[in-house]
DNA sequence: TTATTTAAAGACCGATCGGTCTATTTTTTT
DNA sequence: AAAAAAATAGACCGATCGGTCTTTAAATAA
C-alpha cells in the first residue's frame, strides 16, 4: 500500500464518524481537516470532492460494520445461536451513540431524496443485510432447526426493518430500553419457530 | 389570525416539505426564500433563526399527519379496523416520496446526535405514535376484540418499529414492497390475537 | 545520495452561507 | 383619509462554504 492509499484510508477512517454523526450535508471540510489534522490540498489530492469522501465513508463504515459481525458470528454453528449473536449485537449497542447510529439510516434518511449514489450504495447494504438475516434463518430450516413452513423472506424484511426502526427510537431517547424490547420480541419468534 | 401570523404559517407550510425531503443542513435560506416567494427580512421578521423555522417545520408536519390520521379512523370503532386503517395509510404511501417521507424519520436521523430541541421534539412525536398504536390495541382488549394475554405496550414499539423500518427501506428501495410485506405481516399478527 | 516523482500545505478564489439593518410598503387604527 | 404601527424588501455584512493552484516537503527510484 503506496502512501497515497495509506492517506486515503487514514482519511476515510477519520471522516467517516464524523460525517456518519454530522451528516453529509453538516460535515463541512473544515470539520475533516480537524480530524485528519491535513490541510485541504492533501484531501483534494486525495479525493476528487466532498461527496466522494462521503461515500468511501459509507462504504467503510458498512464494511466494517460487516466484519465486525462477521467475527462475532465465526465459530457459531447453530442457526437460532447466529440469530441470537446477531441480534446481542444490536442489543450490545452496536449502532449506539458512540458510534454515531447506524449509518444505513443516517445515510439512507438524508440520501433518499437527494443523492441517487449514495442511495444506490445504501440500497445494497439493506439488501446485503437482509440476505444475511434469510441466509441464517434459511440455515435453519434446512439443517432442521427450525420448522420447513417459515417464510424466511418475508421474515428478514421484518426482522431488519423492526431492528432499524429500533435504532431510531432508542437513539433518540438515548437509551437502550426500545432495542430490548424488540429484540426480545424477535427472539421469542424465532423461538417460536424452533423444532 | 393578524397579518404576521399567518405569513408565520404560510413559511411554515412552504418550508416544511422541503426541510423534510432535504435536511436540515442541507436546506438553506435561499431554498426557503425560493419557495415562499419572500425576501430574507421577512423571514427573519417573523423567525428568529434557520433552527426555528425547522422546528415549527417539524411541529407542523406531525401535526399534519397527526390530523390526517385522525380524519382517516374517525369513523372506525373497531379495534382490528383501526388498526387496519392505520396500517393502510402506510400502505397507501403516507410517508412516501412525493411527501418527503416520514418527519420522525428524517428530522431523528439528522437530529440525534447534533440538535437536542429537535431530538426533544422527536421523541414527543414517537412517544405519541407509539401511546396511540397502545391505546388502539389496549381499546380491543376492553372491547373483548383482542385475547386479554397481549401486552400491548411492547407490541407498540414492534409495530412502529417494524413501519419506520419499513419506511426507510421502501423509500430507499423506490417502491412499496417491504411496506407491504411488513404491513401484511403486522395484520398477520393482529388477526392472530383476534377472539 | 542524488534525481525524480509524488504528496501535502496553505494562500487564494468566487459563491453562498446565516444573519442584520434600514428604507419602503402595506396594514391597521384613529 | 390621515396617522401610526407592522410587515416586507433587499442591500449589505463577515464568515464559511467547497474547490483550485502553486509552492514546499517528503517519499521513491536511480
Amino acid at each position: 500500500m503506496g502512501k497515497a492509499e495509506r492517506t486515503r484510508q487514514f482519511i476515510i477512517e477519520k471522516a467517516a464518524p464524523i460525517i456518519n454523526r454530522k451528516g453529509m450535508a453538516g460535515t463541512s471540510l473544515s470539520d475533516i481537516m480537524e480530524a485528519t489534522g491535513l490541510a485541504k490540498g492533501c484531501l483534494y489530492g486525495n479525493f476528487e470532492n466532498k461527496d466522494e469522501i462521503c461515500e468511501e465513508a459509507f462504504v467503510f463504515l458498512i464494511k466494517k460494520s460487516a466484519a465486525e459481525l462477521q467475527h462475532s458470528l465465526k465459530n457459531i454453528v447453530s442457526a437460532k445461536r447466529r440469530l441470537f449473536a446477531f441480534l446481542d449485537l444490536y442489543r450490545e449497542g452496536r449502532f449506539r451513540d458512540e458510534n454515531g447510529g447506524c449509518p444505513v439510516l443516517n445515510f439512507g434518511a438524508e440520501a433518499d431524496d437527494t443523492n441517487p449514489q449514495i442511495r444506490d450504495r445504501v440500497r445494497e447494504a439493506i439488501h446485503s443485510s437482509q440476505s444475511h438475516i434469510r441466509e441464517m434463518i434459511v440455515g435453519g430450516i434446512e439443517s432442521d432447526e427450525f420448522i420447513p413452513g417459515i417464510d424466511a423472506v418475508s421474515l428478514s424484511v421484518k426482522f431488519f426493518a423492526m431492528l432499524e426502526g429500533a435504532v431510531l427510537i432508542s437513539r433518540i431517547q438515548g437509551n437502550n430500553e426500545s432495542m430490548n424490547t424488540v429484540v426480545n420480541q424477535i427472539k421469542t419468534e424465532i423461538n417460536s419457530f424452533c423444532l
